[in-house]
DNA sequence: CACATATATTGGTTCAGCCAATATTCGGGG
DNA sequence: CCCCGAATATTGGCTGAACCAATATATGTG
């Protein structure tokens, strides 16, 4: 008894293997530490050919899930402690409750508002002036897209070129690289993206306030944009609320 | 002629086969938008089976260098608006230059600061009991090593303790997962990890204001507490630029 | 020239098998 | 009885060939 059962999802059969055994990790019911079964038992337990599975488990490996060793087997690893933001992912398909989704929210929000204060004090020492005709040349286009009340994809991506072409702006590719999957994960929750662009105009005027300071990048005038952003996300989040539980007003405990 | 050599290394032919395709993306000799040889063809010339071959292709597309369709190929991805902060460690392995390497050495220190402080905001909405006492003894638990000079490994790994405990205390996921691949990076960053703890009881004592400031913790006094990591990071810096270019003062260019 | 069909290309998966590293067991010597 | 080294079993690492499925390209027909 392990705990596994077929595989059946209408992905590609890896994908299921990963999706399949990443659940049990993150959900807790596999801890870390723990012993995975071998790959010749646990494929024939998943209905799949051993290979599939081991693509699955060197992709699980990747994300700092599991650790192998020849001859040894496979371990779970401790990956609230090693494991990178992608996780978070997984995380919010398993969490059931929605003050447990509005948490994460808030936080990934909060930690993206910080980002940005380190991006704009890398800003405020220099900006080229190239990155930031890119900058302007993508808050324009958000703008207008918001405007025309175009296609949520559509506006979520314009979005992305922004905040991008303001991490790219840095020279550093550290900013981009720390924001992207911060930015990604935002972007999958259902909801969360209905949520922030509820009301794009918003969005297109606060990038207004960006630009402006753009212009004469100061390190004291930081806190006045950051708290813009924050406004944002306060709304944000107040939406994404009342989307979570429609007419239940039955979550009050305590 | 498609630039790639048959794999050497002593690594496991799987990741052997990951580094050497990582490194020709992060490179930018195959720009995003390129297209790689097919499976059959790039498996021969690495020297490696088709499935050892697929195994490391399938970790990169984990890493979303990668986006693979069945009947058409993989074609390398934007990663630097896609990818996530683990794909830094490759990157500093590729910085030659010693600048570059310093650059991103700051960037991160930098934005792991600002993470910090979206712990700290976090945390000044109250702090669980046991938490605090986990983050306590894990400081403790530090300061002894660094009073008895112990090895660079365990003085990490014991500091890694404390980020954890602090991270941890906040209950959410969200703050652990987002600082875990900065603080791995900067880890096996060679020269960074010994300029960090060069001196650890400076350290331990950045840590007694953070545990002071936990007593009674308050957001007017965040920057305060920041303001010592920074210092902190400044010195970090210091020793890192030194340890890089120890005689070679021949970089003055132009 | 346009479009549907046939063919080739390319990734997805399976099978059976062997090699290498590790863990376990077992036996002998202290 | 315990400790230690060798034989054995377990487990992951890798290979070759083969077939399936999705996509791209070429081909032929109107």
């Amino acid at each position: 008894m392990d705990g596994f059962g077929k595989i059946e999802s209408g992905d590609s059969a890896v994908d299921a293997c990963v999706d399949a055994v990443r659940a049990r990790i993150l959900a807790g019911d596999l801890a870390p530490g723990a012993r995975l079964p071998p790959e010749r038992q646990l494929a024939t337990t998943l209905g799949v050919n051993r290979l599939t599975l081991r693509s699955a488990l060197a992709q699980l490996s990747a994300s700092n899930l599991l650790r192998v060793r020849q001859g040894s087997g496979y371990v779970v690893r401790p990956w609230r402690r090693d494991g990178g933001p992608d996780l978070l992912a997984g995380l919010v398909e398993l969490a059931e409750s929605d003050d447990d989704k509005l948490a994460i929210a808030r936080d990934l929000l909060a930690v993206r508002r910080q980002l940005a204060v380190a991006v704009l004090e890398r800003l405020a020492a220099g900006v080229d002036l190239g990155a930031r005709a890119a900058i302007v040349a993508a808050a324009a286009r958000f703008a207008e897209l918001a405007r025309d009340e175009a296609a949520l994809d559509v506006i979520v991506d314009a979005d992305l070129d922004v905040m991008g072409a303001i991490a790219l702006a840095t020279g550093s590719p550290v900013f981009s690289l720390c924001m992207n999957p911060i930015a990604s994960v935002l972007r999958s929750m259902p909801g969360l993206r209905e949520a922030m662009f509820a009301a794009p105009l918003e969005n297109a005027s606060g990038y207004d306030a960006l630009l402006g300071w753009l212009v004469s990048p100061a390190r004291e005038s930081i806190p006045l944009v950051v708290s813009l952003l924050a406004q944002r996300d306060e709304a944000t989040l107040a939406r994404y609320r009342t989307s979570l539980a429609p007419t239940k007003r039955s979550r009050r405990r305590s």
